[in-house]
DNA sequence: CCAATTGTGGGGAAAAGTGGTGAATTTTCC
DNA sequence: GGAAAATTCACCACTTTTCCCCACAATTGG
């Protein structure tokens, strides 16, 4: 399971590290290939192959003569990319997702348990102060 | 579990050793891992791997397509970091957690039944003198 | 009192992160 | 259809960080 936050920098070619640390937790069914989608707020989702394929799996129940559910599979699987790390541990993120994320140059890794998620540390920090809760709250909650 | 207070210090590169006799009550199964997480008060929660995982499981039960569920994932898991003891039985503490904790050069380490904690010892000192009942007063309140 | 363990410090090799070059392929445009 | 331009992608190079190892004083325990 993927944990923990790392700021790094996403270079002009659009390529971004995966941490080291998040590496370590990445099965070697992965082959190290990750799928990259819009994320459900302004972020990147990065999943290792194997655990897309899991998720994809869960897509697969769904029922695409509803629309709700035909439509969110479409808005889901339009920006579906796939990326193979190259020698130095990076992957290729699609334009398309970069302006979607509202991206510029350094980025916020976060490990959030079976996906990884890229964002803009501006747009993070604004998301976590739109919280009712406090982080003790939150804490309190799941630690006690 | 763990109990007793102990002064150590923390080096330059931000490493602590775990005291030897706290390490004594540390299952196996942990591997020498451990994570480090912002505690509730001015101090760094240390768990062994084993009792993090059990938090970690029930994180894995949201469903992170909610937005509040999502949301109590990022701001969690944003804090946490790994380590393994090196062979000098220490962890590296990210320089991140460092400055929240406002830790210098001395660290007080409380063994704190399921849990380690890390202090800087003069906060420590504050937090015990800001509570208005006394040990007694208290003692009755949270046994009865 | 001696041997083993523990806590603290630091050097140096290896790994990690970042940036860039240039060949190969694809696309564009005349 | 073919040359020029643009894109892709496999490498190469450099700097910084990490982490593995050795060293040593202090403490503990028999």
């Amino acid at each position: 399971m993927f944990r923990g936050q790392f700021t790094y920098s996403i270079d002009s070619k659009g390529r971004i590290s995966i941490p080291a640390k998040l590496r370590r937790h990445v099965s070697a069914e992965a082959n190290d290939t990750y799928m990259m989608i819009r994320g459900t707020s302004t972020c990147i989702d990065i999943y290792p192959l194997n655990e897309w394929l899991l998720f994809e799996a869960k897509l697969n129940k769904l029922n695409p003569f509803k629309p709700d559910e035909i439509r969110f599979i479409r808005t889901l699987l339009q920006h579906v990319a796939e990326d193979t790390l190259d020698s130095q541990s990076r992957i290729l993120i699609p334009q398309i997702l970069i302006e979607y994320a509202k991206i510029e140059k350094e980025v916020l890794i976060l490990g959030a348990l079976n996906k990884i998620e890229v964002w803009n540390p501006k747009i993070f920090e604004e998301y976590l102060k739109q919280s009712d809760e406090t982080y003790e709250q939150i804490a309190a909650k799941v630690m006690s």
